[in-house]
RNA sequence: GGGGGCAUAGCUCAGCUGGUUAGAGCACCUGCCUUACAAGCAGGGGGUCAUAGGUUCGAGUCCUAUUGUCCCCACCA
C-alpha cells in the first residue's frame, strides 16, 4: 500500500493475495504445544452438496473471529474444518441427477451408485471449502476432514459396536416415520409439522350383532384397511355398554373388537377412535396394550400392499379416493368436513410422512440423555444465550429412542451381518467371515446405512483421531466453543453432548454459542422457493469479505435473528474505506521518514488522550469478546476509530504536522502506534484490510494474524488528560453548533473569548481550538471583557463569547439562552432533589453519589454562567 | 396444550450485572469539495422505551398481568 493507491479501498485484489500469504506462512496450522494453552473449535461441517449461504457466512465469521482473537492472545488455536456427507440430502441429489439421465438407483446397483456418489463428492465437496476461504476463514486446512473418511468411519463402527454390546443399540419392530419419497425411515427430529387443509370423514361401523352402529371420524380413511379395533374411553357412559362387542370393518368385512382405552378423548369428535396399530404411533401403543394385531397395509412407496385386498397396488391417495367412494356407496359414510390440521412431513422433501411399522435400528436414549442433561444443569457446558437451556432440557427429558437406520446407500453401512444359515446377528467392527454360532460362512451384511447425524455426533473427537489416543486428541479435547445455529440443537448439539460423555467420558465442548438466522431485508427467512436468498460470494465480490463479516456481527446479539440488507453492507464497506483512508493519511506523513512503531518519549495532551482511549477500548473489547458479545466489541472499535481517531485525533495531528519537526515526529509516532493497536483489535473482525494495512506500516513481527493482542496497560491510562481533552472538545463542539445555527460558513473566522476558572487545558490546546472552532483569535482567561451582544456558548467548564454582533438576532439569542438556562435549572433541580433525598444518600453506592455530586457542581457552574450571560442582554 | 423470543427515533437494531440528560447506522434537514476519505466533514430535528400495575432511593433494564408478533416442542383420531 502506498499513497499513490486508490482513494477507495479495493478488496478484490487484496483478499486473494493476503489469503495466499497466510496460507504460505502456515499461520492457520495449530499443533499440540505444551508451552501454550489449547483453544479449539470444530466447524459445523457443511454438506458436501451445499453452496455457501448466509447462514454459513455468519457461522464461519463468528468462529473465525473467536479463533483469530484466541490465536492473537497466544493460544494454540485450532479451528478444525471438514464436510458432512449428508446422506439423505446427497443421495437425493444424486438420484435426481441420475433421473435426468434416465438411470435409477436400482438399475445401477449399490456398488456403481456409490462410485457415482464418491465422484460427486470429489466434484462438489471442494466447492464449499473454496467458498469458506473467500470469507477469510482461518481453518487449519491441513486437518480437513470428511464424515465418511477412513478415520471417521472407523469411529462410527467402533461406537456402533460398543453401544450394541452395551445394549444401547437394538434392532426391533417399531412404528417409525417413513418418507415414501426418500423411501427411508427418518427420525422424529426429521419430521416437520405443517398445517394443511384436509378432510374429516365421518364413518359408520356396524355392530356385528346387528344392533346398530358406532360412529367415528378419520383424516386418513385409507388406513382403515389396517384397523384392528375401535376404541372408546373407559368412562364414557355413551359407549360403556358396547365395550367388548365387535364391529364389522366395512369393505374388509372383518370382525374387530370395541375396546376401552384412556388414550381416547371423550370430548373430541364422537369419542370413538379407529385403531390402526401399523400406521399411527398412538394406535401402535394402544395395540400393544390390548394385544392387537398389527396389519401393515402399505409398502415402501406408500402403495397399498397385499393386505389391502382389492386396493392393492394403489398409491395411498388414490386408494383413499376409491375407499371413500366405496364407503359412500355402502352407506358407511356419514359426512365429510373440511379440517385444518398438522401433518407430519419429511424435513428434506416435505412429502407427507407415513407412520409405519418396520424393523429398524434404534439407540436407546434414556441412559444417554440423563448425563447429557446434567452436564448442562451443573454448568459444565454453558449455552449462550442461556435460554437455550430450557429448549434443550425439554427435548432431552422427553426424548424417545433414536431411529438410526436409513434405507439409503450413501452413508456408513451398518456393521451388522446376518447368518443366512442360522439367522444369527453379528455386530462387528470388521467384516466377519464365518458365523460364530453355526460356523457357516454364508453371511449377509445389513443393507441399511446410518443416519447422517450418527457420524456428526462424534465429530469433536473423531476428527482428532479417536478411537486412537492421538496427541491431538489429548491436547485439543475437549474443545472449547461450538458455534452453531439454534436450529440444530437437537440434531447435532444434543447428540454430540451425549456422545462425548459416553465415549470420551468428557464433555465435547464447554460453551455452545448459538446464533440466529440471517433473514432478508423484510425479515423473511431466506429460501430457495422464495428466491430471496442473498449469495455471500456475490456480496464479497461487490463489497469485500471484510464488509460482509462486519455486517454479520454488528448490531445484533447472541441467538437473535438478524436482517440482512445491501444498505448495511454498504455501511460496513464505508467503514473499511474510512480505515483505508486513515492509513493513507498516515502514509502521506510518514513515507520516506524514519518512524518507528513506538510511542515517543514525550506525549502531549491529545496523545495521552487517544492512547488512553485506545487502551480502555482494548480492555473493554477483550471483556466483551470473552463474553461472546461480538457485536458490542466491534461497535466500540467502530466508534473509537471513526469518532476519536479520525474525526478528532487526525484533525489535531494535522496541526502538528505543520509545526516543528519535533512536534511532527511525535504526532507521526503516535499515529502509527495507535493505528497499529487499532488494526490488532480490528483484525479478528476484518482480517484482510487490517493485514494489508499493517504490512505496509512500520510494525514488529511478520504478520498481523499472529501479532499479540493488546493487553491493558495501567501506565497508558490517563484519566486526567481524558477529562482535560473532554473540556476542550466540548468547547469546540459548542462553538461549531452555535456557528452552524447561525449559518456562518467555516471560511468566516471569528474572535473567541474563553472565560474559565481553569485555563490550562485550553491554553495547551490553543492551536486546536483556533483551527477546529474556526477562530481568528483566541483569548483565554479567568474573566473577559466582551463586547456587547456577543454570542455566548456555555459548557460545563467554560464560557465562550463570539463577537458576531451583526449576525445576532438579539431577541432570539436572549430566548435561546433563556431556554438553555431553564433546561440546566431543571436538570440541576433533579440532581438536588436526589442529593437531599436521605434514602438515596444512605442506599445508593458511593460512586453513584459522587457522580451525581460532581454533575451537580458542573450544572451549578453552568447555571451561574448562563445567568451572567443573560444579564448582558437585559 | 406446553415453552420461548421480540415490542426502544421514519426504517433496521444496540443498550452487558437497575445508576447522571436513552444510543448507532440508514433516511431526513442545514452548511461545507477544510489537500486521508462526498463511501466524506461540521451541525440539526426526531423517542411519554407496547399497555397497566408492582418492587426499589432509583426501572428501557427486575416481577405480574394484558395486547400484538414471531418461533420451538407436543399433537386430538
Amino acid at each position: 500500500m502506498s499513497t499513490e493507491l486508490a482513494k477507495a479501498y479495493e478488496p478484490q485484489e487484496v483478499e486473494k493475495r493476503i489469503y495466499d500469504f497466510w496460507m504460505r506462512g502456515g499461520y492457520f496450522h495449530a499443533v499440540p504445544d505444551p508451552e501454550k494453552q489449547p483453544y479449539t473449535i470444530v466447524i459445523p461441517p457443511p454438506n458436501i452438496t451445499g453452496q455457501l449461504h448466509m447462514g454459513h457466512a455468519l457461522d464461519e465469521t463468528m468462529q473465525d473471529i473467536l479463533i483469530r482473537f484466541k490465536r492473537m492472545q497466544g493460544y494454540s488455536a485450532l479451528w478444525l474444518p471438514g464436510t458432512d456427507h449428508a446422506s439423505i440430502a446427497t443421495e437425493a441429489k444424486i438420484v435426481e441427477a441420475m433421473r435426468e439421465e434416465g438411470v435409477t438407483k436400482e438399475a445401477l446397483g449399490r456398488e456403481a451408485f456409490l462410485e457415482r456418489a464418491w465422484a460427486w463428492k470429489e466434484k462438489f465437496g471442494g466447492r464449499i471449502v473454496e467458498q469458506l476461504k473467500l470469507l477469510g476463514s482461518s481453518c487449519d486446512w491441513d486437518r480437513l476432514r470428511f464424515t465418511m473418511d477412513e478415520g471417521c468411519s472407523k469411529a462410527v463402527r467402533h461406537v456402533f459396536v460398543k453401544l450394541y454390546e452395551k445394549g444401547l443399540i437394538y434392532r426391533g419392530e417399531r412404528i417409525i416415520n417413513w418418507c415414501p419419497n426418500c423411501c427411508t425411515a427418518i427420525s422424529d427430529a426429521e419430521v416437520e409439522f405443517e398445517e394443511k387443509e384436509g378432510s374429516f370423514w365421518h364413518l359408520r361401523y356396524p355392530l356385528s350383532d346387528g344392533s346398530g352402529d358406532i360412529q367415528l371420524a378419520t383424516t386418513r380413511p385409507e388406513t382403515m384397511l389396517g384397523d384392528t379395533a375401535v376404541a372408546v374411553h373407559p368412562e364414557d357412559e355413551r359407549y360403556r355398554h358396547l365395550v367388548g362387542k365387535t364391529v364389522i370393518l366395512p369393505l374388509v368385512g372383518k370382525e374387530i373388537p370395541i375396546i376401552a382405552d384412556e388414550y381416547v378423548e371423550m370430548d373430541f369428535g364422537t369419542g370413538v377412535v379407529k385403531i390402526t396399530p401399523a400406521h399411527d404411533p398412538n394406535d401402535f401403543e394402544v395395540g400393544k396394550r390390548h394385544g392387537l394385531e398389527v396389519i401393515n397395509v402399505m409398502d415402501d412407496r406408500g402403495v397399498i400392499n397385499e393386505n389391502g385386498g382389492k386396493y392393492q397396488g394403489m398409491p395411498a391417495l388414490e386408494a383413499r379416493k376409491q375407499i371413500v367412494n366405496d364407503l359412500d356407496e355402502g352407506g358407511f359414510l356419514i359426512k365429510v368436513e373440511p379440517i385444518r390440521h398438522n401433518v407430519g412431513t419429511c424435513s428434506r422433501c416435505h412429502t407427507v410422512v407415513e407412520p409405519r411399522v418396520s424393523t429398524q435400528w434404534f439407540v436407546k436414549m434414556e441412559p444417554l440423555a440423563k448425563p447429557a442433561v446434567d452436564a448442562v444443569k451443573n454448568g459444565e457446558i454453558r449455552f449462550i444465550p442461556e435460554r437455550m437451556d430450557k429448549i434443550y432440557y425439554n427435548w432431552m427429558e422427553n426424548i424417545k429412542d433414536w431411529c438410526i437406520s436409513r434405507q439409503l446407500w450413501w452413508g456408513h453401512r451398518i456393521p451388522a451381518w446376518y447368518c443366512e444359515d442360522c439367522g444369527e446377528l453379528i455386530v462387528s467392527e470388521t467384516e466377519p467371515h464365518k458365523c460364530p454360532k453355526c460356523g457357516k460362512s454364508d453371511l449377509r451384511q445389513d443393507e441399511d446405512t446410518l443416519d447422517t447425524w450418527f457420524s456428526s455426533a462424534l465429530w469433536p473427537f473423531s476428527t482428532l483421531g479417536w478411537p486412537e489416543n492421538t496427541e491431538e486428541l489429548k491436547y485439543f479435547y475437549p474443545t472449547n466453543t461450538l458455534v452453531t445455529g439454534y436450529d440444530i440443537i437437537f440434531f447435532w448439539v444434543a447428540r454430540m453432548i451425549f456422545s462425548g460423555l459416553e465415549h470420551m467420558g468428557e464433555i465435547p465442548f464447554n460453551t455452545v454459542f448459538f446464533h440466529g438466522l440471517v433473514r432478508d431485508a423484510q425479515g423473511r427467512k431466506m429460501s430457495k422457493s422464495l428466491g430471496n436468498g442473498i449469495d455471500p460470494v456475490e456480496v464479497i465480490e461487490q463489497y469485500g469479505a471484510d464488509a460482509l463479516r462486519f455486517t454479520l456481527v454488528t448490531g445484533n446479539s447472541p441467538g437473535n435473528d438478524m436482517r440482512f440488507s445491501d444498505e448495511k453492507v454498504a455501511a460496513s464497506r464505508n467503514f473499511a474505506n474510512k480505515l483505508w483512508n486513515a492509513a493513507r493519511f498516515i502514509h502521506m506523513n510518514i513515507d520516506g521518514k524514519e518512524v518507528p512503531c513506538r510511542l515517543p518519549e514525550k506525549l502531549c495532551l491529545e496523545d495521552k488522550w487517544i492512547v488512553s482511549r485506545l487502551n480502555s477500548v482494548g480492555r473493554e473489547m477483550t471483556e466483551n469478546l470473552e463474553k461472546f458479545e461480538l457485536g458490542i466489541a466491534v461497535g466500540k472499535l467502530y466508534d473509537f476509530l471513526w469518532d476519536d481517531f479520525c474525526d478528532w485525533y487526525i484533525e489535531l495531528a494535522k496541526i502538528r504536522m505543520a509545526g516543528s519537526e519535533e512536534q511532527a515526529q511525535g504526532a507521526r509516532q503516535v499515529l502509527v502506534w495507535v493505528l497499529d493497536g487499532t488494526l490488532k483489535l480490528l483484525h479478528p473482525f476484518m482480517p484482510f484490510i487490517t493485514e494489508e494495512i499493517w504490512q505496509s506500516m512500520p510494525h514488529e513481527g511478520e504478520a498481523l494474524i499472529t501479532a499479540l493482542w493488546p493487553e491493558y496497560r495501567q501506565d497508558l491510562s490517563f484519566e486526567e488528560e481524558e477529562a482535560q481533552m473532554g473540556k476542550v472538545m466540548e468547547l469546540i463542539t459548542a462553538v461549531r453548533t452555535r456557528r452552524s445555527e447561525m449559518n456562518v460558513p467555516p471560511s468566516r473566522k471569528a474572535h473567541l473569548f474563553v472565560e474559565t476558572p481553569d485555563a490550562s487545558a485550553f491554553e495547551t490546546e490553543r492551536e486546536a481550538i483556533l483551527r477546529l472552532a474556526y477562530c481568528s483569535a483566541l483569548e483565554i482567561g479567568a474573566s473577559q471583557s466582551v463586547p456587547q451582544g456577543a454570542v455566548t456558548v456555555v459548557t460545563a467548564a467554560c464560557k465562550g463569547y463570539l463577537p458576531m454582533d451583526e449576525l445576532v438576532d438579539k431577541e432570539a439569542e436572549s430566548k435561546r439562552l433563556q431556554k438553555e438556562l431553564e433546561s440546566a435549572k431543571k436538570q440541576l433541580a433533579n440532581v438536588e432533589a436526589k442529593l437531599s433525598n436521605e434514602t438515596f444518600l444512605s442506599k445508593a453506592p458511593q460512586n453513584v453519589i459522587d457522580g451525581v455530586r460532581s454533575n451537580g457542581d458542573k450544572l451549578r457552574e453552568k447555571v451561574r454562567m448562563l445567568e451572567e450571560s443573560l444579564k448582558a442582554f437585559a
